[in-house]
DNA sequence: GAAACTAACTAACAATCGTTAGTTTTGAAG
DNA sequence: CTTCAAAACTAACGATTGTTAGTTAGTTTC
């Protein structure tokens, strides 16, 4: 069940309307126009309004829970764990940045799909979580609210949507070192 | 031209109805069953739904604006004044959490107040980049990367809504300092 | 070259949208 | 008790929504 070209091309599109406008005031004739076609052509590729925004966040999602697997499993220091986790954001956003606007900010209307992904947004905290506590307790990470540490650095990571589209290439390859420097600078022992 | 009691409970019922499913999907049926009313008894108070959005996000804006403005003109050092813009957020959020959410995911939704609500939001982030800039002359902030510094802070400031309503009255009197210490620890020389 | 498949189309559906018009209820002031 | 305005109601409007049905043109398979 290999999601097909033509299915491609309209997530892809859609994608870019749904960051602009969002998923609910975004039409099937909007997504239609920017496709070149009629609405009702659409449903020869994708079966609902609702596969398409599942698709871009479910897939998305699964990114971020497989990514950090990789990282969690590993033999590093939870500094160095932590800094795989800022380039995971900064690597995934740039490839999709469209897409994280519509997990970020649409995926309430998920529907049937709602609680996998919630499932998927748990864990990936637990885990971001479970990475600090084990840094206080190693004495890698400053006495510091680890609440507000988590709050603070994934706040920012998932708003990196908004900014990644207006880098270059150039200021990107400094932009993982930078977020380091910004975001456990203050952290880290 | 006073905001009529009626009027106001409408805006306030809306603010929640909006943060949990965005602008777009919430029909003027929908405030109408929250308010015990039908849809169409709204417009005794209210001229479109449109005002709604733009009552709940320019009042907001605007108590943004007066409030860096007092903050910038005062003499107190860089430090001090970022620290005052950390606690207006905390202080603005936690009298407003669910506008906050219109706030950042709506206010593309604005239409004729649209232009208006990017004139204030640039000339805050302006403000909030010049407190940066001059902190990093004064040498009372570290020669890190300004804008991704602004970037963090403003993104965490900015997702606030997402967690002071879980917090109680004993947890909210230590974030200010907790974050504070979390988002300016690492740039403070 | 017949059959099957792919991907577009036109036309239309029932449902729902924000909003308006006109009417009735309510409650306080004279 | 009457008057009057505020605030609710019913009914409906035209527009738009996601989606389905049936058709057609072009391409591939046998």
């Amino acid at each position: 069940m290999k999601t097909s070209l033509r299915k491609q091309e309209i997530i892809n599109k859609s994608e870019i309307l749904f960051k602009e406008k969002g998923y609910s005031a975004v039409t099937m004739r909007d997504i239609a126009t920017v496709m070149g076609m009629k609405a009702a052509s659409l449903y020869n590729h994708i079966k609902s309004k609702q596969e398409i925004l599942s698709d871009i966040i479910l897939s998305l999602a699964e990114d971020f829970t497989s990514g950090m697997e990789v990282i969690v499993s590993s033999d590093k220091t939870t500094v160095e764990k932590l800094q795989d986790v800022i380039s995971l954001h900064v690597q995934i956003t740039t490839d999709h940045p469209s897409g994280m606007a519509s997990l970020n900010a649409d995926w309430m209307h998920l529907e049937e799909k709602l609680d996998y992904y919630l499932e998927l947004r748990d864990a990936y905290e637990e885990n971001f979580r479970q990475l600090i506590s084990s840094g206080i307790k190693n004495k890698e990470i400053a006495v510091v609210n680890p609440e507000v540490v988590v709050f603070s650095i994934l706040s920012t990571l998932r708003s990196l949507y908004l900014w990644i589209p207006k880098k270059d290439d150039f200021n990107l390859k400094e932009l993982d070192a930078d977020l380091s420097k910004v975001l456990l600078g203050g952290v880290i022992i």
